[in-house]
DNA sequence: ATGAATGACCG
DNA sequence: CGGTCA
DNA sequence: TCAT
């Protein structure tokens, strides 16, 4: 119970709509309220002050079931997003403003400014989190209520009483033991081998958890293979099911999307700021979030997610709290903080550069042009910048592929090329081509002599290849940046075709499919259990010196099959869509 | 209080 | 080698 | 910023 004095909600009597506690999310709601005064009215009568609505709900819905043609016009009616916009401010808001509104409500809807009541403490947040402006602002405008709240449909979800969001379903709370879900015994008996990897990789483990309590429930929107069977023993896809393949493309579906939005803000703000380790905090939060099936608002519920911490569970309630009022912010927003933003999207530009131009009064890319000191790519990355900020369409990126692979195997029908990037992780748009280029049995050198050699300058004549960006030196040189373009069109695309080895195709297959913290996650696990993954291959017995000088390369352990890579680290295989964190 | 992935390219 | 990128 |  929160302090007499700041018991906003003293005196009051809500009645909620459904006017029970049998949802999770709803009975936090009605607790909540009762720690700030209020009474909860189970049964329809004349003392009821305030009916709290589902977002989900109707006007309609809540005079059918009380059997009345319109509520009394004393009575306040709001949606759910009321209490915690108050309790928030401490203040009991303005009932008519419009972010409060439940649908089918017969009243003319009164626009009320709530700048008024914002507290002091709160502009903190503006000052200390520059966040991106304007974007965001219309998104919470348009749609104040329209988080997507799991209601009584997915009552039976997590039932397991009040306790935390992450317990299993069919098991005790922080039992260690939750490794062992519906893995088979080999990998369970490695996995278990290793407490400390409890927490270690950001996917590998926590969807552990998400998986097995989408298995114990039919989760609903899953498209493709196979029925949800409980059957533990099923081939270990089938926890996945129900993962999104999120990738930019449907993050309105979860229910946290607002606050992941501007988490993930935060987080490209720290990466500005060259805060690596903050940034990084950020994005495995974010991870964590994503998994969240239902909508996390007060501080003590986010606290439980894995990589979540206090400072960050404070951060998400506030955000969650706090959602609607942001358009306050427009106006400040960091003018340098703009200007670096800009420049570090000029290819091969990065924080540093952009910092130093900024400083030296650098405010728009002509300036650059005009009178900065700037190398051959930053040039291309220039003059090409409007282009290769745009995301590139799957088909396209496909069709890049298509014209490596088809000049390549001209030249030997045996390469083999492979979409990499986000593309094989399903995406509906890339950033860039990433181009996996092999061939049976060869090694870098000739790979380098045919690709660099021999590929390259053909397609460059082709008019295919328009820009080198970055090529590798040594004969045995496997990358090769620049930029590429289609005869139908004339926008710059950026590609990287990245010759591998026969011998470290499936090392570099996960190299090159990420996503990055999810190649992070699978090398530390490699790390904790005495081996090491690159790009090349995974070892074992590497022996490094003083100053983590690396000695011996270690024993190759397996190098040409993904499969047997994840088999060997003990990690169940998930397809290239499965690896978003 | 401390570590947090790794390798390659560029200049 | 430090800075930057993937 | 989080976890140890």
């Amino acid at each position: 119970m929160v302090p007499e004095a700041q018991r906003i909600f003293t005196g009051l009597s809500l009645y909620f709509f459904p006017n029970s506690d049998a949802n999770k999310v709803r009975k936090r709601r009605i607790e909540k309220a009762k720690e700030y005064g209020a009474v909860w009215t189970k049964v329809w009568s004349n003392n009821v002050t305030h009916v709290i609505v589902d977002n989900k709900m109707t006007y309609q819905e809540v005079t059918k079931f009380l059997k009345l043609d319109t509520l009394p016009p004393e009575i306040i009616v709001v949606n759910e997003t009321y209490l915690f916009d108050c309790i928030s401010y401490h203040n009991l808001l303005d009932p008519k403003a419009r972010y409060y509104e439940v649908p089918g409500m017969p009243t003319s809807s009164t626009v009320v400014e709530v700048a008024k009541l914002l507290p002091s403490e709160l502009s903190s947040l503006n000052s200390s989190l520059p966040l991106k402006p304007a974007k965001n602002d219309i998104q919470i405008l348009d749609t104040p209520s329209a988080s997507v709240e799991s209601g009584d449909v997915h009552q039976g979800q997590n039932d397991p009483a009040q306790d935390n969001l992450l317990s299993p379903a069919n098991g005790t709370p922080n039992e260690p033991e939750n490794i062992s879900f519906g893995y088979n015994d080999e990998l369970s008996a490695i996995m278990k081998e290793s407490q400390s990897l409890k927490h270690i990789p950001v996917d590998l483990e926590d969807e552990d958890d998400t998986a097995s309590l989408a298995n114990s429930e039919s989760d609903s929107d899953d498209d493709s293979k196979g029925n949800p069977s409980t059957k533990p023993k099923k081939s270990w896809q089938e926890n996945f099911q129900c993962m999104d393949k999120h990738d930019g493309a449907n993050t309105d579906a979860n229910p946290n999307s607002e606050t992941i939005e501007i988490l993930q803000q935060m987080s490209e703000f720290y990466d500005r700021i060259r805060d690596q380790w903050r940034t990084l905090a950020y994005r495995k939060a974010i991870a964590s979030l994503k998994k969240q099936s239902q909508r996390v608002i007060f501080q003590e519920d986010a606290v439980k997610l894995p990589f979540v911490g206090h400072r960050i569970a404070a951060k998400i309630e506030e955000i969650a709290l706090t959602r609607g009022l942001r358009r306050l912010d427009n106006a400040k927003l960091d003018p340098h903080d703009q200007v670096l933003q800009m420049f570090m999207k000029i290819y091969g530009v990065g924080i540093s550069q952009a910092s130093q131009w900024v400083q030296q009064g650098y405010r728009t890319l002509k300036d650059l042009e005009k009178s900065a000191k700037l190398s051959t790519n930053q040039k291309i990355g220039i003059a090409h910048y409007d282009d290769l900020q745009l995301r590139i369409p799957r088909a396209e990126v496909e069709h890049h592929g298509a014209v490596v692979r088809d000049a390549l195997r001209q030249m030997d029908p045996e390469f083999q090329v492979t979409v990499g990037g986000s593309y094989r992780r399903g995406a509906l748009s890339s950033g860039d081509v990433d181009l996996i280029i092999t061939r049976p049995g060869a090694d870098a050198r000739s790979l380098n002599i045919s690709a660099i050699g021999t590929l390259v300058p053909k397609l460059e004549s082709a008019g295919f290849l328009v820009a080198a960006l970055a090529k590798t030196s040594k004969d045995t040189g496997s990358k090769w940046h620049g930029c590429s373009k289609l005869p139908t069109s004339d926008v710059w695309r950026r590609i990287d075709l990245l010759l591998v080895p026969w011998d470290e195709m499936g090392a570099a297959l996960i190299y090159f499919t990420g996503n990055d913290i999810f190649n992070r996650s699978i090398r530390l696990l490699a790390s904790k259990k005495g081996m090491r993954l690159n790009q090349r291959g995974l070892f074992k017995d590497v022996m490094r010196g003083p100053g983590r000088v690396k000695v011996t390369d270690g024993i190759l352990l397996e190098g040409r099959n993904e499969k047997r890579i994840f088999e060997i680290l003990g990690v169940p295989w998930r397809p290239p869509e499965h690896r978003i964190c």
